[in-house]
DNA sequence: TATCCACAGGAAATCAGGGTGT
DNA sequence: ACACCCTGATTTCCTGTGGATA
């Protein structure tokens, strides 16, 4: 043990590191279980990288191959896939090279960025503005630069999440309009689009014209892998990821299943293998085991509520305040709906100095959004001649929200307060009648 | 059976903050 | 300095609605 002369406990921060570099060795090449890393094979996906070939084969001879639609879960291959394709066929073109522009639509999320991240992509070096500038003009010096610096070739728009960019119905049509036009405008230059959605009823905001440009193949489903496969896939990341002999048997699958559970998702497979071994690792095991599987599956959903909800909006983090303030109490009431919410955080606002009160409409949408990360849940119920409002239920642990919350610098103070609502017979009323009628 | 509650949630307008070229 | 542009967040205005109650 490492004591000073007072006999407390100290640090050795030398001692450590040469221990730690003494100790057992986990990782061979962390590299295989990021989420960017790209296998030499994708298994299980033979019936959709061929379907993608056959549509994209054109491009061998030069054509511009159709627009394209990918659909599936997360986790389930379709970015993957893609890019697989493009290594394939730039391996097979010999006469042009072929761009391949990747846009996350979730990052770069309207039509003016979507324009310039594509120009700024080709030109390399001349880059365009942030904003300021009309978007006309950004698609008009677009379409020079593609003929000029793609020129002869092909350029495949890769937009994944793209059913991010239909939230916004009006903009979202009309640069995906744009996009599925560029070849009408363009002299030498050919483009190809490729769309990549989780979301499969994103195409019932499609404006007609966009859709049947996009739909002219038919959608490509990538279906969630199954246990067996997930082990499959698990196995080849972690023979370049691992040393030999460090994982326990039964770890590839016991993850396989956990993430099989969880709708098939690769992503998350290959997120609880890492954990585990960075589990193990921190901990000098030598090998894996069930038990850093079992913690890392912990800590994942943990780090993932924390981190959201650290880094939600303020005003997102009072509502979730409020909710946690109307369950504490032996007054609260046993049905949380939306109204209440509102009245409390309304009092919270008069509170905290210089917060902004915030519409109903805007609270509403806000809970819409925590409803949609799975911290709360809420169920929209008809209480008849009581109205219709949501059910809201809190889909975390007490304990873990308060200790969360209390991080957050103007609501640690708030957690104690005691809402006036609680105190009137009016939640009181309402809470029987709606006991009743749940 | 018509009524009416307490909201839900769509669409368009507004605002403030960041930028442009002239 | 000026007119104009893009964006994200929010407000304003609005129509819609399931079912207990009168």
């Amino acid at each position: 043990m490492l004591t000073n002369k007072n006999n407390e406990f100290e640090f050795n921060i030398d001692k450590f590191y040469k221990d730690y570099l003494k100790g057992p060795k986990i990782f061979k090449n962390r590299n295989a279980l990021e989420p960017s890393f790209i296998p030499q094979e994708l298994p299980h996906r033979d019936k959709e990288i061929q379907k993608v070939a056959e549509i994209t084969a054109c491009a061998l001879m030069g054509d511009a191959p159709p627009s394209l639609l990918c659909y599936g879960m997360t986790g389930t291959g379709k970015t993957a896939t893609i890019r697989y394709i493009s290594q394939k066929l730039a391996q097979q073109i010999i006469d042009y090279k072929p761009w391949w522009i990747y846009i996350n639509c979730n990052v770069v999320s309207t039509p003016y960025r979507i324009l310039a991240h594509i120009y700024n992509t080709i030109s390399g070096r001349e880059k365009l503005p942030p904003t300021g500038l009309p978007k006309d003009i950004i698609f008009k010096k677009l379409l020079g630069l593609l003929d000029q610096t793609v020129g002869n070739s092909i350029c495949f728009l890769v937009l994944d999440e793209i059913d991010k960019l239909i939230e916004n119905k009006k903009l979202g049509n009309e640069i995906l309009y744009d996009l599925t036009n560029l070849n009408e405008d363009l002299d030498i230059c050919r483009t190809s689009l490729i769309g990549i959605s989780n979301d499969l009823k994103f195409r019932d905001n499609l404006d007609p014209r966009v859709l049947s440009r996009l739909g002219e193949e038919p959608p490509i489903i990538f279906h969630p892998y199954n246990a067996t496969q997930l082990g499959d896939i698990l196995k080849d990341r972690a023979d370049i990821t691992f040393y030999e002999g460090v994982l326990e048997g039964g770890v590839i699958n016991l993850c396989a299943a956990l993430a099989a559970k969880e709708d098939g998702d690769a992503r998350k497979a290959l997120q609880l293998l890492r954990k585990a071994g960075e589990l193990a690792q921190r901990a000098q095991n030598k090998m894996i085991t069930a038990k850093h599987v079992d913690e890392a599956q912990n800590e994942l959903e943990k780090d993932h509520v924390v981190e959201y909800i650290l880094g939600m909006p303020f005003q997102a983090q009072l509502i979730l305040s409020s909710i946690y303030l109307l369950s504490k109490y032996p007054e609260s009431p046993d049905i949380i709906i939306s109204g209440d919410i509102y009245e409390v955080y309304a009092e919270l606002c008069s509170i905290i100095p210089a917060i902004r009160k915030l519409t109903e409409r805007r609270i509403s949408d806000y809970i819409n959004e925590l409803a949609l990360s799975g911290i709360i849940s809420a169920i929209i119920k008809s209480m008849g001649y009581h109205g219709r409002t949501k059910i809201i239920k809190l889909e975390i642990d007490m304990s873990l929200l308060e200790e969360i919350l209390k991080k957050v610098n103007k609501i640690e103070k708030i957690l104690d307060y005691k809402p006036i609502l609680l105190q009137s017979d009016k939640v009181k009323l309402k809470n029987n009648v709606f006991k009743r009628l749940v």
